[in-house]
DNA sequence: GACCAGGCACATC
DNA sequence: GATGTGCATGGT
């Protein structure tokens, strides 16, 4: 895959804190209303943890309105912040410190924070090896059938956890091929009857 | 107008 | 433990 596409420059945010706030507001969303919430935030001088933190929440709500689901995320970045703030002083390496797994779970426990998000978190904000899994992940590794419709998300990350040597920046470049080629996948498939593709498992699992 | 997008929490069974 | 549903915007 990078042979065929090249580098992906994953993650594309610039700070810590722009990793984490964009990896809570792209949950089922769209990335490019991602960007259009995450300037939002930066024209107001908030683009970081501080900044959220000092948001009252309607105002959050506003800045971030682009994204979707706005009042929901506003209440997973400012659940997010007040741990941060909380437990670990407003740091952010503080935070992602210490083994992997009390990480996740330290994460995991916030509201608002699942695997998926967690683990984005974690590799690309913490430069950590953990793999992450998501909706185009699955897809790929079940059009080659490498697991079944229903594999868990553990599993899946398992699979690339326990085969893989765990090296952040190889963990960044495959995860996000793996989300060029699943887009690939999609369109491919939404305009191509005759395509080799088309014989492959429909998704969902028929 | 329907469907989907780099999920998650919550209710219900 | 598995399944269903609400959240809400913007692009196709």
């Amino acid at each position: 895959m990078f042979a065929a596409y090249g580098p992906q420059h994953w993650w594309p945010g610039e700070t810590e804190a722009e990793i984490v706030i964009g990896a809570v507001l792209t949950q089922n969303t769209a990335w490019g209303n991602v960007e259009r919430a995450i300037a939002r935030l930066k024209q107001a001088g908030c683009l970081s943890f501080e900044g959220v933190h000092a948001l009252a929440r309607a105002e959050l709500e506003e800045l971030i309105r682009p994204a979707g689901t706005f009042r929901v995320k506003a209440k997973r970045l400012a659940a997010f912040v007040d741990r941060l703030v909380l437990d670990h002083a407003g740091s952010i390496h503080d935070m992602l410190a210490g083994d992997l797994k009390s990480v996740r779970c330290r994460l995991t426990a916030i509201h608002g924070i699942g695997p998926e998000t967690a683990d984005a978190i974690i590799l690309y904000a913490g430069r950590r090896p953990t793999f992450v899994v998501d909706a185009y992940t699955k897809r790929v590794l079940r059009r080659h059938f490498l697991i079944d419709g229903n594999a868990s998300y553990e599993t899946v990350r398992g699979m690339f956890r326990n085969e893989l040597v765990p090296d952040p920046p190889m963990f960044n470049e495959y995860r996000a091929l793996l989300v060029k080629l699943g887009k690939l996948h999609c369109r491919a498939r939404a305009r191509c009857d005759g395509c080799p593709l088309a014989s492959l498992p429909h998704d969902p699992e028929p």
